[in-house]
DNA sequence: CATTGTGAACGGATTCACAGCC
DNA sequence: GGCTGTGAATCCGTTCACAATG
């Protein structure tokens, strides 16, 4: 059937998505590949090439059929039926997710909100309760659930991931700040706050490194053509 | 001074430092580039040689002093005082990684919470009053701050982006779910929790499709090749 | 002799240049 | 003519194989 999709293409997949839906927001029936590009950041070519991994979904000298292109992309990430989801973690951040998700994500369905904590377990996340680890094996069950998110303590995320693996759990979002092993087959993605914004720093400061660089060497003539490449554009 | 440092080099080492800071709390003295693979995920020769971007750390036959080189990766990311940040948008994700970052990150320091919302605005975060956006400019310039995360909704991260720019701010983590423009210059980082999820979505659907398929094609001898290729491993 | 440090080979992803089509 | 679709060329990051060294 198809070819191995790379990875890079499957991250760019839902952000193509989002610029369509917001396109039909505004009542756009086409769209250019070039205009996809101003509104992602990436390249016009690099879409094109994205798309064809899956099909041919446009008309040459005209553009892409705004729906028709994303129902085409809906099918192919595969929500074109609301996906099932599970939270376990209700700190804040589990909670936050978990509201973002019920009132904002029309893709996904949270079916399930788990804790530990007796004390949070009972309380309540919009509509919805606070269940404890237990009722798990039954809710995934029941609902068919294949994803799960954990935004746990890094402490406990280990033995989640066996838990969740243990009940059918296919593909884990991970938020706790650790490295999880998975059994082979089962999809994990790590999303790490802290190791994003560490990253940022880095590049703040380097460049007020540079700059002190600069200014200490500015003696010596030598040294001139090398502190040149060092400014940023 | 320093060549150019690839992107992905720079996303692992605050990897590599949560390691070396739980070896630390493990009194580990020793580490080898073997037992930082296990610990990561990348590979041996991977953590080698993006140490080596910035210089020669280790001891040939021993491995790595830990705590040397940990002091060495907060020097190179520019972790050794804490760096000054602040965060727009006090919804419950703003809330949530403002009280994550004051209380767990020993990084960062938090100087400065903002929304624009006269109801959320007075109201404290651990010991830490909201601001309305118009101290943004005097809480950046007191505290030397150049680093903001924003978690505002899509619809007001333009021009709360535009601001910052204006205050001097440098580098922005941007947790709202829109594509960005920042100056030349600016350092944007996207985190994008949907995207995240939807691509994770892809695998599982993909899965159930091709066992669909499967299937469905069982019957036709021709295909058996094709099939086996699509299992996963 | 075990482990780091590194040039060379490899592979995957992006960009280029243009062929194909409306 | 204008835009999509695509093989070829390029770029970048990873892996490999081994030289260097405590």
């Amino acid at each position: 059937m198809q070819q191995k999709v790379p990875k890079m293409v499957v991250k760019r997949l839902p952000v193509y998505l989002r610029v369509l839906d917001n396109l039909i927001r505004r009542d756009r029936e086409i769209v250019l590949s070039r205009e996809l590009s101003e509104e992602t950041g990436f390249t016009a070519e690099q879409i094109r090439k994205d798309l064809t991994n899956f099909g041919a979904f446009g008309t040459r000298g005209t553009g892409y059929d705004v729906s028709y292109l994303r129902q085409q992309i809906l099918n192919i990430i595969g929500l074109n039926t609301k996906t099932p989801v599970i939270v376990v973690g209700m700190g804040h951040l589990g909670s936050a997710l978990s509201r973002y998700n019920m009132t904002k994500n029309p893709y996904v369905d949270i079916v399930g909100l788990f804790d530990l904590d007796p004390q949070v377990i009972g309380t309540k996340i919009i509509h919805q309760e606070v269940l404890p680890l237990s009722e798990m094996p039954r809710v995934i069950n029941d609902k068919k659930v294949k994803v799960a998110m954990i935004t746990v303590p890094a402490t406990s995320a280990k033995d989640i991931v066996k838990e969740l693996v243990g009940c059918g759990i296919n593909a884990i979002l991970n938020f706790a700040p650790t490295k999880l092993e998975v059994p082979e087959g089962i999809y994990l993605q790590n999303v790490d706050f802290s190791i994003e914004l560490q990253s940022l720093i880095y590049y703040v400061s380097t460049e007020e490194k540079q700059k002190q660089n600069i200014w200490k060497r500015s003696f010596g003539e030598k040294y001139a053509k090398q502190i040149d490449r060092m400014i940023m554009p």
